[in-house]
DNA sequence: CTATTAAACGACAGCAACTGCCAATTGGCA
DNA sequence: TGCCAATTGGCAGTTGCTGTCGTTTAATAG
């Protein structure tokens, strides 16, 4: 088991800890009502290692989107290129769908901060343009030839997007106690309504 | 003609000019290099002033956001709720096309700035959001009785709206040249793959 | 174990967005 | 004209965020 070097498991130390102080004062107080002071005197670092860290106040709160933008670019590259656009689709779905019942809880945190506050609730989408965006490249071609055109896999990987959001703000809202698989039922469904209705 | 009174018309005078020099310098060097000073030097008022007539920097871009929620809802309203609300909802989705076109100058000086600054994309899609709760409200009743469940209309509502920026975003990328009715037709065909895919 | 080097950090100064407060100006009206 | 109320300007202060620079601390070579 190799052990990473002392300064490098300090750096992941304090990031974690920066997380966690200021994961708990935004619940607590709300995310606007919360200074960037506060947070770094409780984790005894400077303001100005906060921004070593984190490029503003907002970014802490989206500490995952990284990762979980590049997880949605592997499932969708390993649903392999041989099958069927919507089919790799489908399957990207699912798996998403799969991690985002594992991490529920560190998810529901992260919606109740960022439903606290209205800049925060457009700021996360981002994430999901650029999802929109990996979609639409995905879907715009199959086995090296294009498929849809740009314009039609736009649309169809904006309007699931816009259906996972109310999916998900539906799982949110009931503290995650349903199962998000059989709610993904329709997500599909969905789908396969494009995947009739909008061939070329 | 009835003219407002002298106080009535230096407030709006002051506020179309702070809308008019603000676009100027943003089209000219861009969002966030343009700060707030050097509008109100050009504008001839205080920067306290400013912020009297716009609560923000970003909300001086999207001043005319107010006027076309309350629009979506006009028309949605005017469609009479006997209609079939997919009726309802197509007839209100041409008459805005028809709005949008009629304002495309003003609408693609707007999207060329909100798509100069991250920031901006993701704060244009507070109109978006408020679209979807308007449009979903819609769904789920007619003539007084339930139609479709919040959840399926949270899903329709999401979807149409993601599609809806898929086609508003190639019209403007295309510089607002062709005209929206000929791209709308996808949008209504949406709407009728859902009106089939959706009813409870 | 010590000396050197480079990475990380803290402290401070400064900018821009925004707010609260109060004094000055201006329009409405008797 | 003179008074009242609406609007504005000036100013000080807070917060998010950045550049700079001297100090600390981990890695490593001797």
């Amino acid at each position: 088991m190799e052990r990473l070097p002392l300064r490098e498991r300090k750096k992941i130390k304090t990031k974690e800890l920066l997380i966690q102080v200021a994961t708990r004062l935004f619940l607590e107080k709300g995310f606007e009502a919360t200074t960037i002071d506060e947070i770094v005197d409780q984790a005894d670092v400077s303001q100005r290692t906060f921004f070593r860290y984190f490029t503003t106040k907002e970014s802490i709160v989206f500490w995952n989107h990284d990762h979980r933008r590049e997880a949605l670019g592997q499932h969708l590259a390993n649903g392999h290129d041989a099958n069927h656009p919507f089919d790799r689709l489908k399957r990207a779905l699912l798996a998403i769908s799969k991690e985002y019942q594992e991490q529920k809880d560190q998810l529901l945190d992260e919606y109740r901060i960022v439903t606290s506050s209205k800049e925060l609730i457009s700021s996360d989408m981002e994430l999901d343009i650029e999802f929109e965006k990996i979609i639409s490249t995905s879907l715009q071609s199959w086995t090296g030839k294009p498929f849809l055109s740009k314009r039609r896999a736009d649309i169809v990987a904006g309007a699931l997007l816009g259906a996972s959001r109310a999916i998900l703000g539906e799982w949110f809202e009931g503290g995650c106690r349903q199962k998000l698989s059989s709610m993904d039922k329709d997500l599909i469904r969905l789908v396969d309504l494009f995947a009739k209705g909008f061939r070329e």
